[in-house]
RNA sequence: GGCAGGAUAGCUCAGCGGUAGAGCAGCGGACUCAUAAGCCGUUGGUCGCGGGUUCAAAUCCCGCUCCUGCUACCA
């Protein structure tokens, strides 16, 4: 269904926004993209009016000095990064309504509104802060970006913000001989003029609401991470920068400053909702995912953005009024590579863009689906990505799709069989099995538990190969005719309803697929029920639905990540 | 340091109060429609260590050991 079609209910799915200074890898479609898509396209089919948006986060120290080290323009990294963004998703088949940006004029108007009613309301305030300033570089330093000695351990080599050495929590101006990453000066304090979240004050809503019977059900690691947050006592802090890309500071003689990335991007959700509507023509209809109580907001997002969106981004909406809060915010933990964090700035990563030069995108999404790292870390392995392509992809699902069509078109002449008024007990079993899969399955969609919902999935498909050799239509066929075009309409009808629940996984893959059956039109818009294989359908000529994949594939991927 | 999660069959993991499970790998079997796929059977574990609660603990409580992550002025 269309986000404009208003006779479903209202879901937000509000997807964390990439940092425009590299490309997405595997750890980010696992991350969020992908459970946002799936959870997305499930819903769409059971008949909500989903809105599903994201956008580039286009500002950001790192930009800049990426910018600097090409001896390019912030505007040109972004840029270049947020068109991979877009051709990534695509060939993955994220299926954002809208993937925006930070740098759109609805952004920055949205944005800077906010900060004006916040200030005046006193949510905001002005203090000075005292920080460290590299002269060489021309910049005043993030603590990430100061190296020094601890004070704590007199580890050499702890960042401004913590010490890998004792894991302290430090202060940059705490650090003895500090020196700046961007250019190994020694950075001087230097005072600054800033704004400041008044954090503090929404401590006690902030917990109310965090401790409200709904939300019970959240992952235990956002819930109690953040009522840790919460009880150790929140901090203001500073939402403006000395720097020149971002988000202007809507008051005279703050030129050279902007709002910084954090209190910014989060805003790109409420934006993006505004952007899409006014775009297509409905300007106020995004009241209805935004101050509808009946609205939900789900937010995907890696975990180490928990703080921005359980506390933080909350806090903005509670200062804002009338916005609704997050319903959820089921953030999801690592992927591991092999063993090893995945991350942008370190090697060992499986690149979106390079994958899709390779391979086909829907067995990934099936990996990562059925490894999602829900509750734990997860790890990536290409052998373990091999073994799921052959062994699940090929071998139990798209083998039985193939041979069920196969057989069929030899024996019945292209058509589906005619099945006989009253079905066997175990061809009524398989359907039923079926048809209440779609109740288990969707039901763990809707709370966000893949892969759940794909191995409940998964275990029907084995059921129709077991329900397939128990009846072996292939030696009815020549003793029993009547019997084989029974076990085959069943089992094209089975298999019509695990097109069906496997679509939110496998977009492109179950789309030909039905198409394989005679259907006509998107899997996705034919609801969330086992569209009926009718008698008489002809059966166009199928194709494999996956390619099997040689073990030497493992050797050279991991070649290629260095391992 | 604080917080969270984990430690279960060779491997990856599920189970989270009631006689140890799945997939893969291994072994055996019947079949042959299918991308040599599918199906059936089977080998294999004192569920990290030590206490405790209970008629009963992998499952609850306490302590310990090891692993991973987060710890909001990169996002």
């Amino acid at each position: 269904m269309s986000p404009s079609d208003t006779s479903g209910d209202a879901i937000l799915v509000a997807v964390g926004w990439p940092y425009a200074n590299n490309h997405l890898h595997a750890g980010h479609l696992a991350g969020a993209y992908l459970p946002a898509d799936i959870f997305a396209r499930y819903q769409r089919m059971r008949g909500a009016r989903v809105l599903m948006v994201s956008g580039s986060d286009s500002h950001g120290t790192p930009v800049t000095v990426r910018a600097e080290q090409e001896g390019t323009t912030p505007e040109a990294v972004f840029h270049r990064y947020h068109q991979s963004f877009l051709d990534t998703f695509k060939g993955f088949g994220i299926s954002f309504d809208l993937f925006t940006s930070t740098d759109t004029p609805n952004h920055i108007e949205v944005t800077q509104d906010l900060f004006r009613r916040m200030l005046a309301q006193g949510d905001l305030y002005e203090a000075d802060q005292e920080l460290l300033y590299d002269a060489t570089a021309g910049r005043f330093l993030p603590d990430r970006y100061v190296e020094g000695i601890c004070p704590k351990c007199a580890f050499d080599g702890a960042r401004g913000d913590q010490c890998d050495n004792c894991g302290s929590t430090l202060d940059a101006l705490e650090l003895i001989n500090p020196r700046s990453k961007l250019s190994d000066a020694t950075p001087e304090r230097r005072k600054s003029r800033h704004f400041f979240l008044r954090l503090t004050a929404f401590t006690e809503r902030l917990t109310q609401w965090i401790e409200q019977p709904e939300h019970a059900d959240w992952r235990p690691h956002v819930r109690n991470f953040t009522l840790g947050m919460l009880r150790e006592g929140l901090i203001d802090r500073s939402i403006t920068r000395d720097i020149t890309w971002g988000v202007p500071i809507p008051l005279e003689g703050y030129e050279s400053k902007r709002i910084y990335v954090w209190f910014e991007a989060v805003i790109g959700y409420l934006s993006a909702t505004k952007e899409w509507n006014a775009t297509n023509g409905t300007p106020e209809a995004w009241r209805d995912w935004w101050t509808d109580p009946k609205a939900r907001t789900v937010y995907f997002i890696g975990k180490d953005n928990v703080p921005f969106h359980t506390v933080i981004w909350p806090a903005m909406l509670m200062a804002d009024g009338g916005l609704n809060l997050p319903t959820d915010v089921p953030a999801n933990q690592y992927l591991t590579m092999s063993g090893s964090k995945a991350s942008k700035s370190r090697g060992g990563v499986v690149w979106l863009p390079d994958y899709l030069e390779r391979y086909e995108p829907d067995p990934l999404r099936y990996s990562l689906a059925a490894a999602m790292p829900e509750t734990n870390d997860a790890d990536f392995t290409w052998a373990e990505y091999v073994r799921r392509n052959n062994d699940e992809l090929v071998a139990r699902w798209g083998n039985l799709v193939n041979r069920v069509l196969t057989i069929t078109r030899r024996n019945f002449d292209d058509c589906v069989p005619e099945a006989p008024a009253t079905l066997a007990p175990e061809s009524l079993a398989l359907l039923d099995r079926v048809d209440v899969a779609f109740d288990s399955v969707g039901a763990d969609y809707d709370r966000v538990q893949m892969r759940r919902a794909l191995s409940g999935a998964m275990e029907v498909a084995q059921g129709a190969n077991q329900y397939l050799d128990a009846r072996a239509p292939w030696q009815a066929v020549k003793a029993d005719r009547d019997h084989a075009a029974e076990t085959l309409y069943v089992a094209l009808n089975a298999i019509s309803g695990l097109v069906t629940l496997l679509n939110p996984v496998l977009p492109f893959t179950t789309q030909r697929a039905w198409e394989y059956l005679g259907h006509t039109g998107e899997v996705g818009a034919a609801g969330w029920q086992r569209m009926p294989v009718v008698s008489g359908t002809v059966l166009p000529e199928p194709g494999p639905l996956y390619r099997k994949l040689d073990d030497s594939v493992v050797a050279e991927e991991e070649a290629r990540l260095g391992l």
